[in-house]
RNA sequence: GCCCAGAUAGCUCAGUUGGCAGAGCACCCCCUUGGUAAGGGGGAGGUCACGAGUUCGAAUCUCGUUCUGGGCUCCA
């Protein structure tokens, strides 16, 4: 397939940058270097160990294979050729296995420019002059073939484009997105912290972002509301029998917090002389009843025997709780329903803790402990389109209040080669079906990608970019036949007898957590009023008219409007400057004038001096606006930003 | 978890070959009483991430630990 011009300059420049390598590092052994969507880079294996200043020398050493205006010549030759030439670079390490990889019926192909040669596909420029715009960024580790269990070979990033122009700008960009990013902001505006002694992943809400988190709450739970949910509260924590019911342990032992085992049985087991092994052994351990009652329930062997211990052996404990499903599922079964009650939608805005690798924590967007906007729905199968349709409308309703436009949905599959999925193939079947058809009306592009699915039912999921071009998923609607049979959950039906319901899991925002900090970027600091944790600072322009303003305070609270008063001794140019920079949407200016006409004088963070107005009219304005739940102008085109 | 880089005041950062811990902003006080992005002066603020080692002497050199950043792997 060839690439498009700007692929075909970063594609050539991974050679150019493979080229300069060997020249440098004459024993690099390469293994490849496609383009990306913002770059380029190449993966070598190498005793030395890069640094930032050979990625200096390796730049200069480009730009003179640049200059040297080598041309790219393809050659096709057979396999045993392609053997050859890799033997006689002395290249076998990698590229005996990528050239291994090229189905028999494919040509192979190789591009030499100057001296250098590598086992390539194509397409490139013609010459090596084309590339005149392009810069070395990062060395980072990367996994052979991405597997973990590989050598860790290091990667080169860098980025090209067509001219010099295209990638300072770029630069500035990518330099301008820092500015967005929710963790430099979280800190200027006082939103989250994240604290050592607290723990890695652990997000304090500070004030101002637990404002923020509150509104997001309340606008959530309005719109539950209107379409029947209903809400419950559950504990942070549940016994390990439970998750060993749902299927959740052992099986993500390692992405959940350590099990809490009683002082007591703590004691006991301590006494018996019991390893670490044993216990977490007994801790993994079914006794024989649970395993007879879940093999019956999914028809087949879903707990093998070698996982069963004697009661006197097993060992108990609570989890942190690293999904809110089961206990959801317990209230559900906690009575009987017939046919009418249902769907049942319990919504919980339901903390849950992971053990996410300490490599993968990341600001807001990746923690360990997170708030899901979770909701389960029980339905019948008949119901089961309808209510997933349901779910996505409501993603809708709130990625459009919010302005959120630059998102992608996914379907996630199961992937047919893997065994990690529980329950029927004809379930799925149906289930992905329903998925597929609920996506089709969302009106908007949608990929179908195959083991994406969570282990017990297929879904859709919304994606969104970070500042810097990572993707996160917020918002996902799953749907499940597997847990209903886990936990034998049934309702009444019309005829009398028992059915197995559908369960629905849902989660519009994702987590609390990773959607704010979305958000944070999103709006780059600027947010709604609706959502500013300060909505109106008052600024009098001297302390002639300090009384006015604190009476005008004390009425914007009595208003619920979050106001304060800047008292500061400055010029009102400084004060202006502060309530800039920290974001307010509106700046009221107090002089005589307002004080003898029970006025304000309008400054509005996007459009700028607005005028005077009666503080009556102000008031109904900026109150229409919250309750709205208006979102900003474009802001003004930056003016000196500090 | 793995690879690379880093950690100095609340924030952004400087600190030379090892020799008294620095600046700007923010904060507090004083002067200034003002009309839409920075008036002026003063003050306070530090276990240089933590722990060892080398040295007469360590923010600076070495080792270890923790955390952060960029990748990789993972993400129910």
């Amino acid at each position: 397939m060839p690439m498009t011009p700007l692929e075909e300059i970063r594609h050539s420049c991974s050679h150019v940058l493979a080229t300069a390598l060997l020249r440098v590092f004459p024993d690099a052994k390469l293994d490849i270097g496609p383009p990306t969507d913002t770059g380029f880079y190449y993966d070598v294996d190498l005793e030395h160990k890069l640094t930032t200043d050979d990625l200096t020398k390796l730049e200069a050493e480009m730009k003179k294979i640049a200059d040297e205006n080598q041309g790219f010549q393809r050659k096709e030759v057979s396999r045993d050729e392609a053997i050859e030439i890799i033997k006689k670079i002395g290249q076998e390490r990698y590229k005996l296995g990528r050239l291994a990889d090229i189905p028999a019926d494919e040509k192979i192909s190789f591009y030499q420019n100057g001296e250098f040669i590598d086992l390539c596909a194509g397409t490139h420029v013609r010459y090596s002059s084309k590339l005149k715009a392009f810069k070395l960024l990062s060395i980072a580790g990367a996994y052979h073939r991405g597997d973990e269990k590989n050598k860790q070979l290091q990667r080169i990033y860098g980025t090209a484009f067509a001219s010099k122009e295209e990638l300072a700008n770029y630069l500035t960009q990518l330099e301008q997105a820092k500015l967005r990013d929710h963790r430099k902001l979280g800190r200027d505006l006082k939103l989250f912290h994240i604290d050592d002694d607290v723990g890695q992943g652990l997000i304090l809400w500070t004030p101002n972002g637990s404002i923020i988190r509150q509104e997001l709450q309340t606008f959530i739970s309005d719109e539950l509301r209107k379409q029947g949910y209903s809400q419950v509260f559950t504990p942070h924590i549940g016994k390990l029998e439970l998750y060993k019911t749902s299927g959740h342990f052992p099986y993500y032992k390692e992405s959940q917090f350590s099990p809490v085992v009683e002082n007591e049985a703590l004691a006991r087991i301590t006494q018996e002389g019991c390893s670490c092994g044993e216990m977490m052994a007994r801790l993994d351990a079914v006794s024989g009843h649970l395993r007879d009652q879940i093999n019956a329930r999914t028809g087949r062997e879903t707990i093998t025997p070698d996982r069963v211990r004697p009661d006197a052996q097993l060992l108990d404990g609570f989890m942190l709780k690293p999904m809110n499903c089961p206990h959801h599922i317990k209230i559900f079964a906690s009575q009987p329903h017939s046919y009418r009650d249902l769907p049942v939608r319990l919504a919980e805005f339901g903390t849950v803790y992971r053990w996410e690798q300490s490599g993968e924590l990341s600001g807001m967007t990746r923690v360990r402990g997170f708030t899901q906007d979770d909701a389960h729905l029980f339905c019948t199968e008949e119901q089961v389109g309808a209510e997933v349709l349901g779910c996505l409308s409501l993603v809708k309703i709130i990625f459009n209040t919010l302005g959120l436009q630059d998102y992608r949905v996914r379907v996630g599959l199961r992937d047919p080669d893997s065994n990690k999925y529980t329950g029927a193939a004809e379930n799925w079947d149906k289930a992905e079906a329903a998925c597929r058809e609920a996506a089709k009306t969302l009106g908007v592009p949608f990929t179908e990608e195959p083991g994406e699915a969570a282990f017990y039912g297929p879904k859709i999921d919304f994606v969104v970019k970070d500042v810097i071009g990572r993707e996160w998923q917020l918002g996902t609607v799953q749907v499940d036949y597997n847990l209903p049979v886990r936990f034998d959950l049934s309702y009444i039906g019309a005829d009398n007898a028992a059915h197995r319901p559908v369960m629905i899991h849902r989660a519009p925002f994702g987590s609390m957590e990773r959607f704010c900090g979305v958000l944070i970027e999103h709006f780059g600091g600027d947010f709604p009023a609706w959502l500013s944790p300060e909505q109106v600072r008052l600024v009098p322009i001297s302390e002639k008219v300090i009384d006015y303003s604190r009476a005008l305070l004390a009425r914007l609270k009595a208003e619920n409007l979050r106001a304060t008063l800047d008292e500061h001794n400055d010029k009102l140019g400084a004060k202006i400057r502060r309530a800039e920079i920290d974001k307010v949407p509106y700046t009221l200016v107090i002089g005589q004038k307002e004080a003898e006409a029970n006025s304000v004088s309008v400054r509005s963070r996007a459009r700028g001096d607005e005028g005077v107005m009666t503080t009556d009219a102000y008031v109904a304005k900026l109150k229409a606006e919250v309750s709205t739940r208006a979102l900003p102008d474009k802001k003004k085109a930056p003016a000196e930003q500090p």
